[in-house]
DNA sequence: CTCGTAAGTTCCTTTTTAGAACCTAAGGAG
DNA sequence: CTCCTTAGGTTCTAAAAAGGAACTTACGAG
């Protein structure tokens, strides 16, 4: 299967995957949360080639995950900006964040990049909960269901 | 930069994406979830090369994410099932079926992959809240620290 | 006129991936 | 015994993607 071919699939990890899904999407994400927003700044921060980084920030903008804003009229510079689109892929940070620390620190040599919670000022372990009961939500708890009839 | 060097970064998200970071890792891992074990059926399921897929298999055994159970003798054959840490990839397979359905249908073609939680019979959407208030977890909220005191 | 800056683009090399064929070791049918 | 099948790979070649460095364009400052 070719890579393109994915962005059709049924299953929306899959389509999700087909935009993300590279080495360096998710940094560029992840440098746009932190308030990254010009071409020079990403390039300089990552260390990706500029190819490779204009390539990636075209696709993020057809894909609606960025928007390019105008921020100087002559000569016109354009800076990148998450979408609505782009801003719900913040669950998807913070849990790779939460993995790394917890899972790939096998030389205890990289100290724990913590986060707090501004609005209640702890430390906080993102928690995944159900919405309906509140609960925690596991593997093996969880049942996929196709909504065929929530298709329009 | 080159990808290996990633592995390194102080950045959590940085080393997990060392691991996951490409076009077809987290598509197995999320098979696995699915109760795929064997070499075969992920080559089947997700039409992946063989090459590839035995590459990708090796590096996840090897970063201990899957771990190789011996399930026959005679001859021997190995199955891939999810160590700990791959079991606590969970959150990132939710976070992107969430993101893929609720993002990716432009033309909503693709019915939504609904996930009921066993325990209240309820279809859900998951939510990130802080293990400390209990609120949900927004961007704009969050502010990273680099605990160097926790550093073993 | 020259320098500097932002945002790319071009060119060439190296690395990965795709796709198909081949290998190995054991078990079973004829 | 010989042939076929199964599971889990490995090998080969061609195509695609990534890396690295230099070049371009459009302006403004000195």
């Amino acid at each position: 299967m070719k890579w393109h071919e994915l962005g059709d699939m049924s299953c929306p990890v899959a389509r999700s995957l087909a935009i993300l899904g590279d080495r360096w999407t998710l940094l560029i994400i992840r440098n746009a949360f932190m308030r990254t927003r010009r071409f020079e700044d990403f390039q300089k921060q990552l260390g990706i080639t500029r190819h490779l980084l204009s390539d990636r920030l075209s696709r993020l903008v057809d894909k609606n995950v960025l928007k390019k804003v105008m921020y100087q009229d002559s000569p016109k510079r354009y800076e990148y900006r998450l979408t609505e689109a782009g801003l719900a892929l913040y669950p998807v940070i913070l849990v790779l964040t939460q993995w790394g620390n917890t899972w790939l620190d096998e030389n205890g040599k990289h100290p724990p990049l913590e986060l707090v919670h501004k609005p209640c000022g702890h430390k906080t372990d993102s928690q995944l909960r159900c919405s309906e009961c509140g609960e925690a939500l596991h593997a093996k708890d969880m049942m996929p269901v196709v909504d065929t009839a929530a298709q329009r």
